[in-house]
RNA sequence: GGUAGGGUACCGAAGUGGCCAAACGGGGCAGACUGUAAAUCUGCUGUCAUCGACUUCCUUGGUUCGAAUCCAAGCCCUACCA
C-alpha cells in the first residue's frame, strides 16, 4: 500500500515527525491517534485538519482512535491560549462528548463490524480512578523540571501577564499519559495533531520510552490560516459548527463559499478528497475566471454533502440561489420559508411590525442585539427589506412589506440574511 | 509570608478630583469600489432616546457640591525576595 505519509504530505497535512523512522514503520500496519476537546457538544471547522489527516489514516488501512479529552479538558490545554481556561464540569464534558462522535462518524468509520473500524476513547475513564499520589510516584518522577519550564507554551505564559496556574502546568502530564496508556492498551504507535500540540506530543512519546522503553512516534500537521492570517474555521467571531443545530446548512456552505481565491485550492486539498487532477482543473478556474467561483463552489459542495448530506446540501444550495442569483420576486411565502428555512430567523406579532420603524422592528426581532445598533444599521444604509434598500430611520414597515402577509424577508449589509415571521 | 507594581469598554492601552461614556490602536459593523473577492477609502462602535437622560472604569464602604481619579477594607494578577 502506499505510504500514508506521501499522501499526508502532498495534501499539507505534514509538518514534522518525532522520528524519521516513522516513514518506514507506516509501511506495516499502525494504531495512531489524536485528541479532540470536549469544550463543546459539537466539533468545529478548525477540527476538519485534525479529522481529514485521520480520516487519511484510516483509508490507507491505519487503526484510528479518536481519543476525547474528558480529563484533560477538565483542566485545559494551556498551549496557545493566552488565558486560563473555564473548567468544564463533568456533566459537560459527558454530554459533549456525545455530539462529538456523532460528528467524527461523519468522516470515520465506527462501525464495528467493518473492516477496519475506528475506536473513540474518553481518558476521563482512564484518569478518574487514578489517585494524584499514583500520578507523582508513577508519572511525575520521569518528567524533569527544566523540560517542562522550557516548554514553549508554557514559557510564553509565564512571560505574560496572566502567569499560569499550577493545574494548567500539568496539562502536559496528563496528556503524556494518554499517549502511554493507549500504548499499553491498543499498542498504539503514534500521535497526530497540529503544530501547537508538538509539546505535548513529544511529552507522550518522551514518557512511554522511559516508562515501557518502546519508542512510539508524534507527528504534526500545520495549523491552517487564511491569507490573511486568520486561524480557520471561524466567522464573524463566531466558531463554524458541524452541528447543524449551531452551525446551519446554510451558513455552513457559505463559510466555504467565501473562502479566499488565493487559499481555496490549498484547502480543496486538506478538507476533500478530490483526486489531483480534479484540484488542478479547478485551480486553472481560478487563475481564468475567478469571479465564478467555481473552486468555493466545489469545496463549499463537498463538504456540506459530507457534513449534512444530500439534503443539506440542496437547502444550502437553493438559498443560495436565490439569495445571491436572483431577486425573490415572485415567490410566495411559502416557497420562501422552505428556501430560508435554515437562515437565522425571529418571530414578532403582526402588532409589532407593521407601522413600527424599521430599526425598531430589527431590534426586537433579535436580528441586532441592541437598539442602537439597529439605528447605526439603518442610518448607515445597510439595511435591506426583501432585497430592496431601506431608507433612513423614518423607514417603517408596512403592510405591502409582508409578503404573504406572514414574511419578511431582511437583510444587513451584503449577506447577512434575517428571516422574519409574522404571526 | 515579605516588598514593589497592577486590575479601565470586545482586546491592548491612555487618563491620577469637575471640560470623562472615557484619548489612541486593534478588532467588529456598515457604506463606496468589486467577483458573495483581496487591497483601498469613508462613517459608526456603553444603553435608551428628539434635545437629552441613564448605567459604567475589580468589589464593598468612605471623603467630597462633585471620584475611573483621593481614603479604607477585601478579592484577583505580576515581579523580586523568603
Amino acid at each position: 500500500m502506499a505510504n500514508v505519509l506521501d499522501t499526508l504530505k502532498a495534501r499539507y497535512l505534514f509538518e514534522d515527525m518525532t522520528s524519521p523512522d516513522l516513514a518506514a514503520a507506516l509501511d506495516q500496519k499502525l494504531t495512531v491517534y489524536a485528541g479532540f476537546d470536549p469544550t463543546a457538544e459539537s466539533l468545529q471547522a478548525g477540527n476538519f485538519v485534525t479529522i481529514m489527516a485521520l480520516a487519511h489514516m484510516q483509508r490507507q488501512g491505519h487503526k484510528v482512535i479518536a481519543l476525547v479529552g474528558g480529563a484533560t479538558g477538565l483542566i485545559g490545554d494551556p498551549s496557545g491560549k493566552s488565558k486560563e481556561r473555564n473548567l468544564l464540569t463533568v456533566e459537560t464534558v459527558q454530554r459533549n462528548l456525545e455530539g462529538i462522535r456523532e460528528n467524527l462518524s461523519r468522516f470515520l468509520d465506527f462501525n464495528p463490524n467493518g473492516e477496519n473500524p475506528a475506536v473513540m476513547v474518553n481518558n476521563y475513564d482512564w484518569f478518574k480512578d487514578i489517585s494524584f499520589i499514583d500520578i507523582l510516584r508513577d508519572v511525575g518522577r520521569y518528567f524533569r523540571m527544566t523540560q517542562m519550564l522550557a516548554r514553549e507554551s508554557v514559557k510564553k505564559r509565564l512571560d505574560s501577564e496572566e502567569g499560569m496556574s499550577f493545574t494548567e502546568f500539568c496539562y502536559q502530564i496528563l496528556q503524556g499519559y494518554d499517549f502511554c496508556h493507549l500504548y499499553k492498551e491498543y499498542g498504539c504507535r503514534l500521535q497526530i495533531g497540529g503544530s501547537d500540540q508538538w509539546g505535548n506530543i513529544t511529552a507522550g512519546t518522551d514518557l512511554v520510552r522511559k516508562l515501557c522503553g518502546e519508542e512510539v512516534f508524534g507527528m504534526t500537521f500545520p495549523l491552517v490560516c487564511d491569507s490573511n492570517g486568520n486561524k480557520f474555521g471561524k466567522s464573524e467571531g463566531n466558531a463554524i459548527y458541524l452541528d447543524a443545530r449551531k452551525t446551519s446548512y446554510y451558513e455552513f456552505y457559505q463559510f466555504f463559499m467565501r473562502t479566499l481565491d488565493a487559499d481555496v485550492i490549498r484547502f480543496l486539498k486538506i478538507f476533500t478528497f478530490l483526486p489531483q487532477e480534479r484540484i488542478d482543473e479547478l485551480a486553472e478556474c481560478v487563475a481564468c475566471e475567478p469571479e465564478k467561483r467555481e473552486a468555493q463552489r466545489v469545496l463549499a459542495e463537498e463538504l456540506t454533502r459530507c457534513v449534512h448530506g444530500e439534503g443539506g446540501l440542496s437547502v444550502a444550495r437553493k438559498a443560495t440561489e436565490v439569495l445571491f442569483g436572483g431577486s425573490m420576486e415572485g415567490l410566495g411565502a411559502g416557497e420562501l420559508t422552505r428556501i430560508f428555512a435554515d437562515v437565522p430567523s425571529g418571530t414578532l406579532a403582526r402588532d409589532h411590525v407593521v407601522g413600527r420603524a424599521a430599526f425598531e422592528v430589527i431590534a426586537a426581532a433579535g436580528m441586532i442585539s441592541s437598539k442602537g445598533e439597529a439605528r447605526r444599521l439603518v442610518q448607515q444604509g445597510g439595511l435591506s427589506i426583501n432585497n430592496h434598500k431601506a431608507g433612513g430611520l423614518e423607514r417603517l414597515i408596512t403592510a405591502e412589506d409582508l409578503i404573504d402577509g406572514t414574511l419578511v424577508v431582511l437583510r444587513s449589509g451584503k449577506k447577512k440574511y434575517f428571516l422574519l415571521k409574522i404571526i
